[in-house]
DNA sequence: AGACTAATTATAACGATTATAAAGTAAGAA
DNA sequence: TTCTTACTTTATAATCGTTATAATTAGTCT
């Protein structure tokens, strides 16, 4: 039930003495229950229905809110706008190069390959990104 | 030498049947020599005592003809602007959080990720990217 | 209620990139 | 050589995602 991960999710924003505003729970909300990992401007316009009046700011401005709580992630690929995700999880992403279509895929934690960054470069390492680039069985089927 | 390289990658060109203009040769020598990873802007900048009059867009025009010929590649991270990256053997970067500093990192190809991925998703894998983050050396000095 | 703070809105600004059209340049054919 | 054609560069405008600003609205606290 994805209404239990909205209330935690609240809970933990409140924790953090954000507001709960009903803007920002629809868009809560909407991360959470597409299971996509929707751009500003889809957010924007799936909720433009119900909030006629809303401002593209204020998507950005909650999406950012939410990132410093560290409940959502910021994905950075190579096309023009980001697309934003619901950190459940560790995971990963495959990206369909032919629809752009992006899949969840979990591996245990490449913790080797950060260890042995930090000591042949000498940095302090935090994290790591990867993404795993293909075509998905649906484009596949239809060359 | 880099001059070795350029040539090589001139001759890559002429095969492929691309022009080698003095702003070609230029942005081409500019990114084989400065080791680093510059941007589209800094590239222009760096140039524009050479050629005053050349535009931005000669030089992301070009790119994108260096681009295509699998000459150099496209780093997209999440700020605002594409850094451009030499091909010359497979390796990873490393990126500073503090200083934006960019690091080439040799590592063994992620093939294991690679076919995982491909099992579990049915997507056909094509490649992969990743980036580590951390403080590099220059920065963990200054706290 | 009144005062203070935070959030939203509308709009303008910004910056990276791309598109367009005009002018220049090289290469091949006649 | 001269014509023709295709490619390149230039200058400029347009586009688009994102951020900044200022005004308004809504919550929260005493």
């Amino acid at each position: 039930m994805s209404s239990a991960k909205i209330n935690a999710a609240i809970d933990n924003l409140k924790g953090a003495g954000v507001r709960i505003t009903p803007q920002r729970h629809a868009i809560l909300e909407h991360l959470i229950q597409s299971m996509s990992h929707p751009t500003a401007d889809e957010i924007y316009k799936a909720l433009e229905g119900k909030f006629p009046n809303m401002s593209v700011a204020t998507v950005y401005n909650n999406l950012r809110v939410f990132k410093e709580a560290g409940l959502v992630k910021e994905l950075t690929y190579g096309d023009s706008s980001s697309r934003f995700d619901c950190v459940t999880t560790d995971h990963y992403h495959i990206i369909c190069d032919s629809c752009g279509k992006i899949v969840d895929f979990h591996y245990p934690g490449l913790d080797e390959v950060e260890s042995l960054a930090e000591s042949v470069t000498g940095f302090e390492v935090g994290r790591h990104r990867m993404e795993i680039y293909g075509v998905c069985p649906d484009c596949k089927r239809k060359h």
